[in-house]
DNA sequence: TTGGTTCCGTACACACATGTACGGAAAGTC
DNA sequence: GACTTTCCGTACATGTGTGTACGGAACCAA
């Protein structure tokens, strides 16, 4: 009838910020990956139109960015929690460290599949490729630390390092069936714990 | 001038098959995941336009379930061959299979690009997940065969067959810097072979 | 209340991908 | 050489996503 614009009332007017975009879009990408991190998507889950959107990012790459940052930063956070938490006995310490691990690769679900997606998102986009091998070396060289501690050899220290977490890396991926994912965790921490610590690197 | 629509006459007047679209499919999923997939741009990549793909292909759907299968396909294919190849040695069999394992996984690229493309596809795909769970039982089951020769124990083995089958696949994703893709699989052999094999599993 | 800032809705322009209908060129067959 | 089948180009309708311009509601301060 007119052409004067009807602004829709919603019922609870809510008021977002940028965190709660990124975190919106933080969900999006763990349960349809990056793709599914789009502006008009976010805008329907969250209740708003786009009109919020590119009023608090310049961009939908300003949106990404922003989002990897913080999983950076968070990252690194995190590898500074579990490098100052020591404990007096190596194996007690080692095992903190993998129980860490296995958490945040394992049970919690949500930074799994989020990690998975950015090494997908790595594979297409070289800055993040940078990012991730970044925050790889980060790991390895904690879990070298800790290794280290237990077997003085420092190649050996490396070459377990590097192959428990590879192979944590890898049972985000397979073998690790959906209906049983506590399974995979302690299964994973049996064969670093029982098998090769007790059997092979005695003090 | 005129309504008559007048057909471009390609220079070479290449007819395509069934198989040519999915190669480029497979090159283009090797380069870019499954969202480079589309029809427009492979119809672009083969000189053609998408009339011929909707000759060749009832929809796109089943341009991706075709490509799937043939993955497949191929994959039960090597398991074969490598199930075949037996030698009368133990220890030479087994690196035979790390070898194979390994050049499948790691220095052939494409491959391996396109599996973790297909491993990222599994994650919002039950099917392809399905998929996915049968091919990596097939291959446990391969590596544990091939380390029972060595332990007798069929615990054991199937434990170190677990540990480096995922060591494999968390390997392409982690800790394999591209500037030196050759590198990175010595490593992990001679992580498997030199340090578990020669000093805890003597015949 | 008035005014200014913050935040969001609406509308438009544009780009790109899918699927379908239809026509015509190219290659095989008799 | 005419005919038929195989294969591909063209055009249109549709859907979905981005980015921008602009206006107005909602909130805060004086």
């Amino acid at each position: 009838m007119k052409a004067t614009p009807k602004p829709k009332k919603r019922p609870e007017a809510v008021r977002l910020t940028r965190d709660d975009w990124l975190d919106a879009a933080f969900r999006a990408v763990v349960e349809g990956g990056f793709d599914k991190a789009r502006v008009l998507l976010l805008a329907d889950a969250l209740g708003v139109t786009r009109g919020s959107f590119y009023w608090h990012f310049t961009d939908h790459a300003d949106l990404i960015a922003a989002l990897l940052a913080r999983w950076r930063e968070r990252e690194i956070e995190l590898d500074r929690v579990l490098q100052s938490e020591s404990t007096p006995d190596p194996r007690a310490d080692l095992e903190r460290l993998l129980d860490a691990a296995l958490a945040h690769a394992g049970s919690d679900r949500e930074n799994m599949r989020f990690e998975l997606a950015l090494r997908g998102l790595g594979r297409r986009d070289s800055g993040v490729a940078q990012m991730l091998m970044e925050v790889d070396q980060m790991r390895f060289h904690l879990f070298q630390q800790k290794f280290l501690r237990l077997t003085k050899d420092s190649k050996v220290a490396g070459e377990l390092a590097a192959l428990f977490y590879l192979a944590i890396v890898g049972s985000n991926q397979a073998l690790s069936r959906p209906s049983s994912p506590p399974q995979a965790k302690d299964y994973l921490k049996g064969l670093i714990f029982n098998y090769l610590i007790q059997r092979q690197l005695p003090p």
